[in-house]
DNA sequence: TACTACGTTTAGTATTTACTAAACGTACAA
DNA sequence: TTGTACGTTTAGTAAATACTAAACGTAGTA
């Protein structure tokens, strides 16, 4: 009994909405982008409702949201006043763009918070210590914070994050 | 207008619950951390739960997930039946133990319907344009996955993925 | 044995988040 | 100008998740 296309779209778009919700993006943002990546043409806002089975509403936010992390593509067609959607094919790409999108955003802000506590305790010093502890701790956790950020930044700065630079990576990290 | 140390952990403890949150983590997981990373001395559960306004069972069953992803440190002193927790300070251990944590559960098996899509689209093969077009992009993010499934791979086995790992890293992406 | 001091489990509630249905705005077409 | 074909926003609902309160299990103690 063999599978057809649409049996194995649809088992793959499921596969996409799970790994989607794990990493804490709504399911169905994964299975939108499922079945972009699946199509050999771009997709319109409603070509992608009637496969998706989502509402206009939701497809409509969530794709936008894929395009602000740079996964899917919006184009246009002359003479055709939908917007058409297809997916980014260079994950490593994908992933830049996201970390840039995370850069912004609450991310930063979270680290910052960090950043003022360590402020706080400069600036309130009692030389005891429990001071003494607080602080080295907070400091430690700040040069964490500190690392993953350029990290993340160099990432994004490289023209291409591609199969090359993982495998350098793991050269190093033998 | 000193801040008290009081406020600068409550501070604190709110900007960990956020990441936390940020992360896909319930806030009540980072404020936990929180407590017990600013504590010079271990704490009980009953002590966790006093710092952080939960009730036991959530502070049970949060510490006890936290411990499983080798944040926090369960401990016992002689002669007493409570439990005692710590927070893991080396963070870059942490990130080791969080990425083994998830290598097993969920992750891999969002990886695994992935390759499983790729076995079906192999067992059912028919030789025509859109077969072929599909069968080449599952392929495409399969490789993807599994460049990420060794980096994460290499960086659990490092005996010490530290700061100077992280420098080398930054210098091969440079 | 019963009592106490703990951690865990459970059943229910509150909060958050994802999603729907429908109203809305806008640009183009007649 | 009215109508139509789109994308967006909004207000409300459904579903998932975090959390509470209290019952429970267990091991040690009298």
């Amino acid at each position: 009994m063999p599978k057809t296309l649409k049996k194995i779209k649809k088992d793959f778009t499921q596969g996409l909405s799970q790994i989607s919700r794990f990493w804490g993006f709504p399911k169905g943002m994964g299975a939108i982008f499922a079945v972009l990546y699946l199509s050999p043409t771009v997709l319109s806002l409603d070509e992608i409702v009637k496969e998706t089975g989502l509402t206009k509403g939701a497809v409509s936010t969530e794709v936008r949201t894929l395009a602000r992390m740079g996964l899917v593509h919006r184009s246009l067609k002359l003479g055709d006043r939908k917007d058409y959607y297809s997916a980014e094919t260079d994950f490593y790409a994908a992933i830049r763009s996201i970390l840039q999108e995370r850069q912004n955003s609450e991310f930063d802000r979270a680290i910052r918070s960090v950043k003022d506590t360590l402020t706080a305790i400069n600036e309130n010093w009692v030389d005891d210590e429990e001071w003494n502890f607080v602080h080295q701790r907070v400091q430690a956790l700040q040069e964490f914070f500190d690392a993953i950020d350029s990290l993340s930044k160099a990432v994004i700065r490289l023209e291409s994050l591609g199969l090359s630079n993982v495998t350098k990576i793991l050269g190093v990290l033998k």
